[in-house]
DNA sequence: AAGTCGGGGAG
DNA sequence: CTCCCAGACTT
């Protein structure tokens, strides 16, 4: 029942039904070969990809993944690691306060969960880093809970399914309940239905295009067949000439220094030196870099 | 709800 | 070249 004030979009499919369309679908073509998909991964393993994959490519996290997992395989590994080690592992992945969150989550999860991940997701949500959707990717995906995993490819299924173009700028509640509503009573199903729903939106029901004609679930959408407006859906800043480009070039020549680097050094960075103050006072506040007795920078050794 | 936070890959 | 990526957090 809806009330009257509720938009006439057209009805979501069931969960049944969605299931029964897409996870056919989903065993034929779900890509993968994603290292902490092998069976024997670790709750812990599980966080790791999953902060690693905000906003980074899973092909590119694979790589970083391997090798952070096998120099600290366990939280109280990364725990104990100088920072300035974590964030050049980290590499050129992008946000590297990412990396400082992670540990954070290790020495959390080390001293006050006696080295186990929370498998419940409101105390997933309490760790720096962790988000509703990285909660509920760890407590479905490695711990095989009953929740709605919602990422910004969930976000656009589930908008297009009931007849929108897209989805929002951010995750609203409505979001949230809708891809709830998705989901079918069995809890292993309902975990791969999560999964599907995003492998669909990587691979058909793209940001830029759709591919209705191969949709598996073509015949419940309100969207299919629909044209997707023109334009950029979202603004988005630019990256070249901006402050964030001139912090990650300061970051990427401490990562690549042997030890503390000169002022002059950084400086040579960029040619506009009060965006280089900028820079430096901002990496410094985020705790990614930090001076030596001497007043030369380097990565922070805690 | 909009801004900010990197860097690269795909189109 | 532009746009977007298994988001989180602050304002």
């Amino acid at each position: 029942m809806r009330a009257a004030t509720e938009t006439t979009d057209p009805a979501l499919p069931s969960p049944d039904v969605l299931a029964e369309r897409l996870l056919p679908w989903f065993d034929a073509h779900n890509r993968t070969e994603l290292p902490w998909r092998r069976p024997g991964t670790t709750a812990w393993g599980v966080l790791v990809s999953e902060i690693m994959s905000q906003q980074t490519q899973v092909a590119r996290v694979a790589p970083v993944w391997e090798a952070w997992m096998a120099r600290w395989p366990e939280p109280a590994d990364l725990a104990a690691a100088p920072t300035a080690d974590v964030l050049r592992e980290w590499g050129r992945m992008g946000y590297p306060r990412r990396a400082l969150r992670l540990q954070e989550c290790a020495r959390i999860i080390a001293e006050e969960h006696g080295g186990t991940v929370p498998a419940d997701p409101a105390e997933l949500e309490k760790l720096p880093g962790i988000g509703n959707y990285t909660a509920a990717a760890v407590a479905v995906f490695h711990y095989g809970g009953r929740h709605a995993v919602v990422d910004t490819n969930v976000r656009r299924v589930v908008a297009r399914l009931g007849g929108r173009s897209d989805a929002g700028t951010a995750t609203t509640r409505a979001d949230l309940a809708a891809a709830a509503a998705l989901l079918p009573e069995d809890t292993a199903t309902a975990a791969r239905v999560s999964l599907a729903l995003m492998e669909l939106g990587a691979l058909v029901c793209t940001a830029r295009k759709t591919e209705c004609g191969t949709c598996p679930v073509t015949a419940e959408c309100g969207f299919s067949g629909q044209e997707l407006p023109e334009g950029p859906s979202r603004k988005r800043q630019r990256y070249k000439g901006t402050n964030r480009h001139v912090r990650g070039e300061v970051m990427a020549l401490l990562r690549d220094a042997d030890g503390p680097v000169e002022r002059a050094r950084i400086d040579a960075v960029w040619t506009d030196r009060r965006m280089v103050d900028e820079a430096v006072a901002q990496l410094i506040a985020d705790g990614l870099i930090g001076t030596d007795e001497q007043g030369r920078f380097e990565l922070p050794s805690r």
